[in-house]
Formats: structure tokens, C-alpha cells, sequence
DNA sequence: AAGGTGACTTTTC
DNA sequence: TGAAAAGCCACCT
């Protein structure tokens, strides 16, 4: 494996994550298994942290809770709720959205 | 080069 | 049911 395979699996996570319709959500893990990595949903995070480009909707990435990731700079938290919100997302309670309802599912 | 970190997930109690 | 621990892996020091 060389260089520009890691390079050429952050493109295939961002690809994948273009894909997720509005008013639905992925899992970190989802994307990363969609990617063709399983057990790398760490770095979708790490990808999304340091890359935000247009037509990425980062917004629809959640972790396996249904709910927005804890981050050090927690601005965008409350931007990627309203902004799923805005599509049409509901909120439980418990600052969750319902997976079995809301999660994107590849046909 | 070796160890710490993190926008995670799964298992264990 | 839910908190805590363990597992994971690319990145950064």
C-alpha cells in the first residue's frame, strides 16, 4: 500500500458521504464500512475535522447513539443539529435522532 | 522511532 | 438500560 491509497480512501469516505439524501443521517462507522473500512470510523471523524469543503454535508454524519459527536470546538454542534432540523430531522429528548427512522439505507 | 490523541464502535458488567 | 472498558487505526508530536 502506498501513499496515495490513504489519499484514495479519504476521497472514497468523502464520496460516500456525498451520497447520504437530505433529511437522512449515516454513522460514522457506516461510511467507513461503505468505504471499504471497516474499522476506521475514527478517521471519518479525523477527516471531517480537518476537511470541510463545499457539497459535503457533514451534517448527516452521527455517531452509533444517533447523536452529534462531542468535539473540541462545539460552535458547529449546534449548526449540524439546526441545520437537520431544517431537512426535516427530529430531536428526542435525549438530544438523539431515531436511527431506526432517520438512517440512510444504500439501496 | 515511539507514544499520545481522537467529530468512533462494540463488548462487558 | 446505561456507564465503563477495551478495541481500533490513521495522524500528529
Amino acid at each position: 500500500m502506498n501513499k496515495s491509497t490513504d489519499q484514495g480512501n479519504r476521497k472514497r469516505i468523502l464520496t460516500i458521504i456525498k451520497l447520504v439524501p437530505t433529511g437522512r443521517v449515516a454513522t460514522y462507522g457506516q461510511i467507513a464500512h461503505l468505504a471499504g473500512l471497516p474499522n476506521n470510523a475514527r478517521q471519518v471523524g479525523s477527516i471531517l475535522k480537518s476537511f470541510s469543503g463545499p457539497n459535503i454535508p457533514w451534517f448527516r454524519i452521527v455517531n452509533s447513539k444517533g447523536e452529534i459527536s462531542q468535539r473540541r470546538n462545539e460552535s458547529s454542534q449546534s449548526m449540524q443539529r439546526d441545520i437537520l432540523e431544517g431537512e426535516g430531522v427530529r430531536f428526542t429528548e435525549s438530544n438523539r435522532v431515531d436511527l431506526s427512522q432517520y438512517l440512510w439505507k444504500p439501496c
